[in-house]
DNA sequence: TTGCTGACTTGGC
DNA sequence: AGCCAAGCCAGCA
């Protein structure tokens, strides 16, 4: 099984209203420290022609360790999909992990 | 094969 | 709080 279906399983099971880092993921993939590979997959979604939404791949819950979002082309639509589950947003842009994280 | 690149993380200032 | 270097490893040229 290819990594990058790894982290797809895995980012399938976050519940609504609930965050994962890009280090956790990876980490439960078995790869711990591999976080910037978890980016790499979850970029590649659009080229797979994968409609994340009818997917049930919620990509939108995996944020960074900083509780923020990177300058990535999607990351306007991410914020809309947290801010629907009740994700609450400082004024800082960014997201208390402590409350949303997900622990299997 | 080697050598980059990168939706990242961590530890040390 | 921020910056920086090192580590990570799947693709790609």
């Amino acid at each position: 099984m290819a990594f990058r279906d790894e982290v797809y399983a895995l980012v399938r099971r976050i519940p609504a209203g609930c965050l994962l880092t890009y280090g956790d993921v990876a980490e439960l993939a078995g790869h711990r420290g591999a976080a910037r590979q978890v980016g790499w997959a979850l970029r590649a979604l659009p080229e797979l022609e994968i409609a994340p939404n009818e997917a049930n791949l919620p990509w939108w819950r995996v944020v960074n360790r900083s509780g923020t979002l990177a300058d990535f082309p999607s990351r306007n639509l991410q914020m809309e999909m947290l801010r629907e589950e009740r994700i609450e947003v400082d004024e800082q842009g960014r997201f208390d992990l402590q409350r949303y994280r997900w622990e299997p």
